[in-house]
DNA sequence: CGCTGGCTTGATTCTATTCAATTTTCGTGG
DNA sequence: CCACGAAAATTGAATAGAATCAAGCCAGCG
């Protein structure tokens, strides 16, 4: 089984779908914003960052000097909220970008959740780009309206009150994100352990194991894998994994 | 006492905390984004559109054509996940944008909490403009980054497992808001109702109230009033509201 | 002054948490 | 290639806390 790559890529890349429907549907696929040209001014500011699996990228409150562009990997968005209590605010890979700031400090922390090779923008020098060149800013605009939408997203999973629709509805959301990154999605894949799992949909970690659980003997789902997730009644989970409901009338 | 009021306004406008410090720390004050001349430029897109309390401005799945620029009053961003239960996404006042879409349709649907007036703007002209002028879009980023982070901080309200932390959070929430707007922070002014407050920090409404009664009791707060909550033990508050903890060494 | 809708409160039920004991998985070195 | 150990995940039993449902209360308003 070859996994889907990334096109080539010869600098700083942003995928999304676009929020203002230009022409034909786009089905829920992104595209690439930047052109070649628009990657190749951005790479002569990037310089190329690996981590390894479980290293901090950076800290929340250090000084935010660099944005991140994420080339392979996947990065976890944290925000502390006691020695032994962390809350994961979310998943990005390969074309997020990450390292935003509040007044010049990062405002949560950032790990790898596996090996991670990334593009690293230095702040100033970004910025006068994206200040000079029009077009760019743009696309710069549609990605973080991306990231919104994703952020939202994940709090309507988290205010689910029962904890098989959460998670039910985060593995539809891993799910429609690995389709939009058109790759395979006969099964959908979990880059995190369950631990990150809990952490992110704000379950504990048996109860998220006992949802799993509930899920299969439920016959919604099967795993041939820890991470590699099928769904098999694909009509029921749909039911309980519905981001929304159609408004009827009033 | 007189309410602080939004500067002069001549058109479309846009106010956020500088997300990279440009200069001196702005000590979480937001500032104008938008210059005389580009609030000018927006103004020839935009027309005045009023709404009276709970009227619906539009509705999840409709086609996006307006991007809406709120003036005054309070607008609920919600989705519905029921006949009758649904979750707000976020409460947006003057200055705030909203409206933005994904492949074409709005994604939420949004309502007046009380009365409200707005610009609103048609996609194509804004889009049109946004790509002809450099400076301009780096103003909207900045304006999203703000609203993402807000997102992202709602989904660390709503993972908290307890409803009295969940809910002196929600609170010191709306505390800095009002101060970032320069308004008075004596006391707490909210402009929902209870209702809406359990839909936003995903508790039912009881719970919202014996999360109220608990923080009187325990002498954290005191309300003259259903909306106007003062903060009475500053510490204990802070301590419990806190959105996150300094990493103390690894 | 009484009505209405928003809010509070109580009693019960239900579900997730906690803590602990196993089991499974995976990476490492023999 | 297998065996071992450590880490991750599952499972069970007991507990705590929020949801629910229903009854009453209060504030604001005609």
């Amino acid at each position: 089984v070859s996994k889907p790559v990334p096109s080539q890529r010869y600098g700083p890349s942003l995928r999304a779908t676009d929020p203002w429907l230009r022409g034909k549907p786009s089905q829920g696929k992104q595209h690439q914003l930047l052109s070649e040209d628009e990657k190749a001014r951005l790479a002569t500011l990037a310089s190329i960052v690996r981590f390894k699996k479980n290293e901090r990228i950076y800290r929340e409150g250090e000084s935010a000097g660099m944005v991140f562009n994420i080339i392979s990997g996947v990065v976890g968005i944290y925000k502390k909220r006691s020695k032994t209590d962390r809350h994961i605010v979310a998943f990005l890979s390969a074309e997020d970008i990450f390292g935003l700031a509040e007044e010049g400090q990062y405002v949560n922390s950032a790990f790898a959740l596996n090996s991670v090779t990334a593009y690293c923008l230095p702040v100033p020098a970004l910025r006068r780009l994206l200040s000079s060149d029009a077009g760019l800013d743009v696309h710069v605009i549609v990605k973080l309206c991306q990231e919104l939408r994703q952020a939202q997203r994940q709090a309507l999973i988290v205010v689910q009150k029962n904890a098989t629709t959460r998670l039910a509805m985060f593995l539809s959301l891993q799910e429609h994100l690995q389709s939009s990154r058109n790759e395979l999605t006969t099964e959908i894949y979990l880059p995190m352990d369950r631990t990150a799992i809990a952490e992110y949909i704000g379950l504990s970690l048996a109860t998220v194991s006992r949802a799993f659980r509930a899920l299969a003997d439920t016959a919604l789902i099967s795993h041939r894998n820890r991470r590699h997730i099928k769904v098999v009644d694909r009509k029921a989970f749909e039911k309980l994994a519905k981001f929304s409901v159609e408004e009827t009338s009033d």
